[in-house]
DNA sequence: CTTGCCCCTGACGCACGGGTCAGGGGTTAG
DNA sequence: CTAACCCCTGACCCGTGCGTCAGGGGCAAG
């Protein structure tokens, strides 16, 4: 498989393909004698999991920083993880990412509500925390 | 009074002055004979409304889009304009960042939902909508 | 052999609100 | 007069996840 196809079977561009594999995200893949990359259905699966995984908020080098662990998640089970977040998980990143979600959650909250109370004061006094 | 003295005033830095300008925020203020800008305290003003807008989430582009509007917003009384939102207010923007943002909110809480399931279920699975 | 699609690497573009550096001149107190 | 500080313009930098272009080579079909 080149990497148009394995693109197309993980839903994404062959550039992105490579941007991973740069970044670190993907082993990088055997070559042909031309020097064009060769990719299983291994290699698939494991865009995929990137894939979701960036589609859940995580940044590329969350997702670089545990790399090793990317081939596995399809395969075990949640076995408890949630007791015990190793350091060897996802779980701190995921944790960060929540962290991080739930502030941008409450400062944009935040915004929605004073720029509401513009509209409603006519936008002209300042807030002393501001 | 002189950029850094009036950004100082403002609550700011001469560099956003200038960019306040360039992206035409600010009328472009007096200059000395050798060159300098000079403002006055009308400016100093204008740019905290300036401030007080972008730090509401408005950009600095729908600011230029009704930066005719500026200079009266300390001034003119609210005077029922969510009765009549006229074309010539900051109605439409302000709507359209709170609706930008309601759809941010959402989508950051969809994400975060998202993510808890995946900590939940060993993030395997694919759902179908995404 | 040629055509046409695919692949390669390297490098710039984007959106946003300025920060920061570079090189040169004004201004004011001592 | 000079030091010290401020101002001028122009131009590159940041972070994110790729898109897109440029220039050159591969691979399968007719």
């Amino acid at each position: 498989m080149r990497i148009g196809d394995a693109a197309a079977a993980a839903g994404t561009t062959p550039r992105a393909l490579r941007f991973y594999e740069q970044r670190g995200l993907l082993h990088p893949p055997a070559r042909s004698a031309s020097g064009q990359r060769e990719y299983g259905p291994a290699e698939v699966a494991r865009v995929r999991v990137i894939r979701q995984l960036l589609a859940v908020g995580l940044t590329v080098d969350d997702l670089a920083s545990r790399a090793h662990r990317l081939d596995l998640l399809g395969e075990e089970p949640p076995h408890r993880c949630s007791e015990s977040p190793g350091p060897d998980t996802f779980a701190p990143v995921v944790h960060a990412r929540l962290a991080a979600l739930d502030a941008e959650i409450a400062r944009l909250t935040a915004l929605r509500a004073k720029l509401l109370h513009h509209i409603a004061t006519g936008g002209a006094e300042v807030p002393a925390g501001t």
